[in-house]
This record gives structure tokens, sequence and C-alpha cells, in this order.
RNA sequence: GCCCGAGUGGUGAAAUUGGUAGACACAACGGACUUAAAAUCCGUCGCUUAGGUAAAACUGGCGUACCGGUUCGAUUCCGGUUUCGGGCACCA
């Protein structure tokens, strides 16, 4: 009663009295707000990140976005999302880190050059300027101390000294790999550029080429990267699932057949892997790539050969073409010989063996793998079972999934392995190649080394320098950086560089004889998998990273991106972590403690094809789509012309389909605010989101009541918040909702990171305050408290608005200085709650008992329900379950 | 083709550990206020060729992509199918 007293005093104290030095608005107006919000926050640095600090750091990161020219969707989304965590974690007391940059090297700011005839420096300086103008618009909380371009000279001469230290190292080597080859514009392709198996500019049939290229040997780390996912408890299984999948390691065996002298000439082996030894007895044939060295030597006197071998070099190196095309082959009249039986073996060339990956040759065993077996329908060649499983007939007519599988199955037709199971024969078979020399087990990984050559202009230059007598030689330390030239315009035949004399010519370093620099770049993955380091010490001037920053800040805390990024870019990074690691710069085994993976934002894509077969990708914003009464769409035209336009897919939103949507719209009618609060409460961040604006009205809304109940509450006086006092059961009822909603968004914020579902809850707690009638002066001291708390529980998706407030109901204080509101426990008691009653599962009625009421009570009282009887009937109940808290289901 | 996800009202979604399907919103419709409109406020809002009623209320039945299974009970777990999305190593 002590404290309602006083707070009573308080509010019936005349409003002049009050320290509030204006009346509130009394309508809400976000361009006002957040920008005087905004100019308060860079006035006062809220969000530097302390190097130095008694409370324990935060990381939070969100992937960089390529400048691509404007935000679109995803962006709002990404960032948003972090801002959230990271406000969040501000309020939960951390020292929090949240930076920005610009993945900037890329092939979009190449085309966009050749496009409008402008440097890609310059264009993407541009894109920069324009897209950090449209972050800070958002109202992002973020340390821009720290901001990083990775085609600055500053942040890719560390990439270039690691790359020296891993060459001298031997952890980067150089071998050929197959490129997409345009003959047309004499340039290698990247595979978004090869369209229907032909060049996107120039329309040529593509050809694959081998070209000298530097490898990292990710292999090397396979194992680590594989087990090291285990640790990884901050991630979605999901991804690690991926990452298991992708980095594939597998327990099979090496197989040598020795060459056929009468068809071959010479003596050799050719080599294959096999993660099915116990199949050894039913191959039937081998099958090699199109390069290898067996079709070369066949090809010779062999024209047919020679134009299949063509054929097979046609079309693009991606992995999802090999894998859908018609699987074709020719017999290349050369044997080899069964390593354990002596049979003759018939070579043929198969489109659908690659060159890079193994040997370039399998061994086919059509009986027991289905791509054999069609290979083998088609060819004619033999299929001969060598796994049976009991029960079943093999029959060479079609394939049956049990041909393929190795649990259940033993051998056959396979002389003293016959009877052997899968384990016993891969042992018994591998142990005699072992003791001819024809073979033997071994551990093997899907994952190949990561070539980082890049024929082009807008990267990161490989810091090597080619001399006729001394070989490769990486350029020394006092010689980086080598120095990118900023004004150039490609043309798109070849790379630029090659070009420029001015670049390349120069003297080894160490002999001192003339020399060549290697005009490839780097690609771009590899200026992502080190930025994460880079923040902690973006200026240091000494090295990759300032060991002692590096300390401070790694791991990052919680990582935030897109799923599209769940094997390439987060496996690159995770592998280079553990290079810096191995050179002493960075301490612990993984960069990233937590990931959050974003859905994508997709939206539909629209497009007209021009003569040459070549496709306008048109913005959803320019096209009008019509729809049925369903609501299907059953045709688009573009808005300008009226004239119809192809649908395409529903995609990611992307600078090449021309399907992103900019959020400036919406932030120029609506303000940030609207724009950030949509976008939460759209979806749940790991739910893929097809984009659609219904819906942003009533977000604005919801602020426009917000701002109104403030006002509400303000016009009548502030007074302290609640602390105790004798309540109304109203009252205590709106208290009951109020810490059951700090405590569950709480949860939502820090556990769940489901937003709309936070949002969902402060809307019901504005709902239920809006009922609530403040009659006395310890209701609307409740009043002050549900406002104020609700005001911080919206703060990290609402920031401006829930500032301004704030800022109302306490001038004296400031938001960003407070704490994350805490649950009041004596709030939360409760004396009776609902059950729910069931007959058979289905729900039948409800019951409102004391909280601990006994199971047996609880048994009677539902046996005794009206609706119960009823259904029972006079019958004598099977079963009664009681759920403590939950319900009664009664089984008859 | 292979690997990973997802599918719930007209729409976005919720149901957190197997326990009340559709919270919270959008749209739509009806009403209040207004000279009028906008804004705001209030109400209705899964399907139903089942019963019930003048109309409602109400009482059933069905319903979470599809087929099947486990369970007292399945949006949730298991098997299969299908559609859509992400990745497939040079888009980032």
């Amino acid at each position: 009663m002590k404290a309602s007293a006083a707070l009573g005093c308080a509010a019936i104290m005349p409003h002049f009295f009050l320290p509030h030095p204006a009346t509130m608005q009394a309508n809400y107006h976000p361009e006002a707000i957040e920008k005087s919000v905004q100019h308060a926050w860079d006035e006062q640095q809220v969000f530097l990140a302390q190097d130095t600090s008694d409370k324990p750091k935060y990381y939070c990161l969100s992937m960089f976005p390529y400048p691509s020219g404007k935000l679109h969707m995803g962006h709002v989304r990404n960032y948003t999302i972090g801002d959230v965590l990271s406000r969040y974690h501000r309020m939960k007391g951390f020292n929090v880190m949240q930076p920005m940059g610009w993945d900037a090297f890329g092939l979009p700011a190449e085309n966009a050059a050749m496009a409008h005839n402008v440097p890609p420096a310059e264009w993407t300086y541009a894109n920069i300027d324009y897209m950090k103008q449209q972050l800070k618009l958002l109202g992002l909380g973020i340390d821009w101390t720290r901001e990083v371009k990775t085609c600055t000279p500053e942040y890719y001469r560390w990439e270039q000294w690691l790359f020296t230290k891993l060459f001298n190292k031997g952890v980067i080597y150089k071998r050929t790999s197959t490129v997409n080859w345009d003959p047309v514009d004499n340039t290698v392709l990247a595979n978004e550029q090869v369209i229907d198996g032909r060049g996107w500019r120039s329309g040529a049939l593509v050809e694959k080429r081998e070209i000298p290229m530097y490898f990292f040997r990710i292999t090397q780390y396979a194992d680590e990267l594989l087990k090291d996912l285990d640790t990884l408890d901050g991630w979605p299984e999901q991804v690690k699932t991926m990452q298991a999948n992708w980095i594939g390691k597998s327990y099979g065996c090496d197989v040598h057949f020795p060459y056929d002298q009468t068809s071959i000439g010479t003596d050799g082996v050719l080599k294959v892997y096999t993660t099915r030894p116990d199949t050894l007895m039913g191959v039937t044939y081998v099958a090699v790539a199109a390069e290898h060295a067996l079709a070369t030597q066949a090809a010779a006197n062999n024209p047919a050969l020679t134009e299949f071998i063509a054929e097979c070099k046609r079309g693009g190196t991606a992995e999802a073409d090999m894998a859908t095309m018609e699987k074709k082959g020719m017999n290349t009249g050369l044997f080899v010989t069964h390593p354990l039986n002596g049979e003759k073996l018939p070579v043929w060339v198969a489109n659908y063996v690659l060159m890079g990956y193994g040997e370039g040759a399998v061994m086919a065993v059509p009986a027991h793998d289905e791509r054999d077996f069609e290979f083998a329908q088609k060819y004619n060649l033999a299929i001969k079972q060598s796994i049976n499983v009991a029960g079943n007939a093999f029959s060479d007519a079609a394939w049956q999934e049990w041909y393929g599988d190795k649990a259940q199955g033993v051998c056959v037709n396979s002389d003293k392995y016959d009877g052997l199971n899968f384990q016993a024969a891969f042992d018994a078979i591998s142990a005699d190649l072992a003791s001819k020399n024809l073979g033997a087990k071994k551990e093997q990984f899907r994952l190949r080394d990561w070539g980082i050559s890049r024929q082009r202009y807008w990267g990161c230059p490989i810091p090597i320098i080619h001399c006729a007598k001394c070989g490769d030689v990486a350029v020394p330390d006092e010689q980086l950086p080598v120095i990118l030239p900023e004004n150039v315009v490609p043309d798109g035949a070849g790379s630029p560089l090659a070009k420029m004399p001015e670049f390349f010519e120069c003297k080894c370093p160490k002999c001192g004889d003339d020399a060549k620099r290697e005009t490839d770049t780097m690609d771009t993955f590899v200026e992502s998998s080190w930025y994460y380091a880079r923040y902690a010490s973006p200026q240091c001037s000494t090295g990759m990273v300032d060991k002692a920053a590096a300390q401070q800040w790694l791991p990052v805390d919680q990582y935030i991106g897109g799923i599209e990024h769940a094997i390439l870019h987060l496996l690159y990074a995770r592998f280079f972590h553990k290079l810096m690691r191995d050179e002493g710069l960075v301490q612990g085994d993984e960069p990233f403690k937590n990931l959050l993976t974003q859905g994508m934002v997709i939206a539909p894509t629209f497009y007209r094809e021009a003569a040459n077969g070549k496709k306008l990708w048109l913005n959803p914003a320019d096209v009008t789509v019509s729809l049925d009464d369903k609501g299907r769409a059953t045709g688009a035209a573009l808005t300008a012309d009226g004239l119809p336009v192809v649908i395409g897919g529903t995609e990611k939103m992307s600078k090449s389909k021309n399907n992103g949507v900019d959020p400036q719209a919406i932030i120029d009618q609506y303000g940030a605010d609207t724009a950030r609060l949509f976008m939460m409460f759209a979806a749940p961040p790991e739910q893929s989101l097809e984009w659609s604006d219904s819906g942003v009205e009533g977000a604005f809304r919801f602020l426009k009541r917000v701002w109104k109940a403030a006002h509400d509450h303000i016009e009548q006086g502030l007074v302290a918040a609640y602390r105790a006092g004798e309540l109304s059961a109203a009252a205590q009822a709106l208290r009951l909702q109020l810490h059951q909603t700090i405590q569950k968004i709480d949860d939502d914020y820090g556990r769940r990171k489901t937003f709309n579902t936070a949002i969902a809850a402060i809307m019901e707690l504005l709902n239920a305050l809006a009922k609530f009638d403040a009659n006395t002066a310890v209701e609307r001291s409740v009043v002050q408290e549900v406002l104020e708390a609700a005001v911080l529980l919206l703060s990290p998706i609402a920031p401006h608005i829930s500032d301004a407030i704030w800022a109302e109901l306490r001038p004296d204080t400031r938001l960003h200085e407070q704490g994350f509101p805490v649950v009041d426990a004596t709030a939360l008691v409760q004396n009776e709650i609902d059950l729910v009653i069931q007959v058979n599962g289905k729900l039948r009625g409800s019951l409102r008992v004391a909280k601990d009421t006994d199971k047996a009570t609880l048994e009677t009282l539902a046996l005794a329900h009206e609706a119960v009887q009823k259904l029972l009937a006079g019958v004598a109940a099977k079963k009664v379950i009681v759920v403590p808290g939950r319900l009664i289901n009664v089984v008859m």
C-alpha cells in the first residue's frame, strides 16, 4: 500500500510539475523520428564496439553484400535479423560488435563495365556509396569504423601475403583443370555464363579446355573439416549434413587393371577407385574419360572415335549438366585384364566419366550399378550378376532396387568369394589385390581441391612471378601488394591484365632476370573466406589480423546469411580459419560458433527472348500479371508496352534474373521501422519467403497503434512504473500477460530466433492494453509498466519509434542504455488452470481446476463431465490418460 | 541426376518436448463515426449437399500436399509418392 500511495501522489501531481519537456506529438511521423534518432546514435557513437570492456563480447556477423547496385529484400531480411540479435544482446549486457563491409570483387562488375563502358572499380565504389546510405536508412546498429572493402589493396595485400606463405609451404600447388571455353570470344566462361551449352555473349558452342591453375589443397583438411562438424552445436543439422555429404568420405579400394599387351602394346595399368570392391567379379568393362591417355591412343587411327571424343569435349563443366545428360560411349577396341581372374575387359570412352575426378576412369559393374546397367543395355555389354539377395531372382531385363543393395547381398558367381557378405568380400578381395600389388584399401573424399585461378580482371591478383629459370616464384613480402590497376574496362575477350605489359612485365625476385607476372586473379570466395577475422582489426597494417584483437573477438558468436551459402562459402571459410590457425594468426578450430541460415526471399521472374535466343530479364515491378478468379497467373505483360512476357520460375532475388525488389519505396513511404517490422513479421527467419508487400500497411498500422497508446497515456501525465500493491483482477490479468510476454520474447529472441512470434506476442499485449481501463493511480502505474516493457521488447525490431516513445515515457533516460525487461515471478503465479477434456483424442470439453489438483481427482472430474458421460452412455472407460497441466483423455 | 529443405484457411503464418489445428496479421465482407471520403473503432471470417433454426445460436462430420504405418492421441515420428525451393565446385 505504501508504494501505491506514493505512486498515487505522483499521478495526481498537476501536469506542469512533471519533468516533461514538450507535449508528445499526437501522430506517428516516422521520417522525422528516424532521422533524429539516427542522428543521436551517430553523435553518441552508440554502436562502436569496444576492444576492451568488462562485458562479455558478442560478435554478430551478417554475410556481407556484393555491391550489386541497390539493396533487395533479401538484404533487408538478413541485416534486420542481425540487428535484432545485436540489439537484444546489447540489452542483455554484452559488448556487441556488428560490422559491415563489401564483397567487392566479382563478375557482375565486369558485365556492368562492358554494358556501360565504365571501369569495374568506378561502378563498384558508386554502388557501395549508394547501398551504404540505404543500410544507414534502415537504422542498423553497425560499427561503421570497421568497414572493409575487399577490392582495396589494404585488404587484398594480406590475402596475397597468405597465398605466398601457403604456396611456399605446398598447401597451394599448380596443375591443369577443365574450364568452359568460348571459342569465339576466346575467353573462359563461368558456369552461369553458359546457357544451354552456348556462350552467353557469343552464342558459340562451349568447349571444355584444360588450363593450368592454382589449387588450395583443401583435401588435406577434409578429415578435419568433416570431424569438426560434430563440434558445431550452434549450426543447423541441415547445413552440417550437406557439408558432410559434400566432403563425402568413402571407404573403398584402388584397383589396377593391367593393360592387355596385344591391344595396347605397352606395359601399364589402368587405375580406378571403387566403393564396391565386393562386386569386382561382376566387372564387364571399364570406362575412361575423353581426355584419358588410352582414349587418345585409340583415337589415333579411328576417325569415329576422334569425332566422339570431340563431342564429349563439347558442352560445359557443370556437374548438374553432366549428371542429367544422355549417357553415351564408344568402344576403343583396347582391352585391360581383370586383376583377379585375368579376363579381358573392353575399354570404353564414356561422356559421364570426368578427367578431373580421381583417375579419369571407372570400372563398370552393370549388374549392381544402375548407371552401368543402363549403359550396358544401351550398348549390349555383358551384365554379370555377382551379388544376390536371398529370395530374389536376377534378370538383366530391368533394373531392380535390390541389385544395388550392399546391406543384404552376398557374393555369387564369384569363385572363392561366393557366400561372403559385403564387408567380408571387401576385405578378402582388397587383400588379394594387395598381395598381387594390383590395388589396396583406400579412404577417399568426394571433396576436390579448390581451384582458385580466374582468367578475369576484377579480382585479387595472384602473387606469382613466372621465371624461365626459377619457375613459379612467390612475390616476396616487400613487393606486396601486387596492385590491380583500377582504370580498366574489360572487353569480354580474354583477360585484360594479360594484354597489359605494364602489369605483367617484371623481374624474377630470385635471379633478377626478366620474368612475367601471373595475370590470373583469385576466386572471389577467397576474399569472403577471411573477412570475418579482418573485422577484429580492420586497419591493421602489420598483418592479416592483429592477433590480440582476433583473440578478443573470435570466434563469431552469431553468423547470419542465406542458406544458399550452406556449402561453398561456409566450407571455404572454415578451411581458411584452419589455415590461419596453422599460421598462428587465430586461435580455435572453427570461425562461426552459431549459424543462422536465412531462407531465401524469392520472387517471380519474367523475361523476353531476343531473336538470338538471349533472355532479357524484366523486373517484377515493371510487369503486370493477369490472374484467373482463383488467383492463379494466366499471363503477364510489360506494363510499359502492354505486350506479353514469359513467366519464369520463382527464384531467389538476384541481379542476374533482375527480380530483386528494392526496399526504398517502402522506406520512403512508411519508414525503416515498418520495413523491418514487416520483414520480421512475414515469416520465421529460416523459412523461404515469396515476396509480397501485402501486409506492409498492417505493420505500419500497428506502429501507429503503439504510438497512440503511448500518447494517450502520456497525455494523462506520467507515473512511475508499477512496483507493488493491490490490484484488481483485470490489472492482475494484464500483469500476468505482460510478464508471460517478457518471458516468451526473451526466449524468442535468445533461443528460438523466431521474431514473427515475438511480434505477435507484442501485438497481443497491446490488444490487451487497449481493452484495459485504468481508473486508479495503481492501474495507471500498471499501464506505465506495460508501455515501458512493450517499447523495450519492440526496440530490437523497430528501434527508432521505440527510442522516441521511451524518451517520452522516461524523459531523463535513453533507451539504448536500458537492459532487457526482467520477469516478475510474482506476476506469473496462477492458482487455477484450464484443462482440456478429450474422448478418444477428440476435444469434448474443458475444466477449470486448482493448479495442484491430483491425478485421481482429475480422472474423477473428467469421467463425471457431462460430455464424457453422454458419450460413454453407461459403459466404463477403458483407460484415462492425464497429461499434467494440459489435458485428460478418456479412452473408450 | 545427386545432396538438403519445405508444402497448414482467400493470403503471410501459429501450434516451442507427440497433447485444444488456424494464435497474430493481411485481404474480404458487414456495421459505427463522417455531408462525403480517408483515417479510426467494433463485428464476421477453414470446409460441409449432416442435424438444428424464421434467421442465428448450437450439435455433428471432415480438414495440416497425397498414400500408408506407429500411438490413447500425429501439422509434429516412420516408410513411400508428388510439387515447389536451395546447392552441385567459375553467380555471389
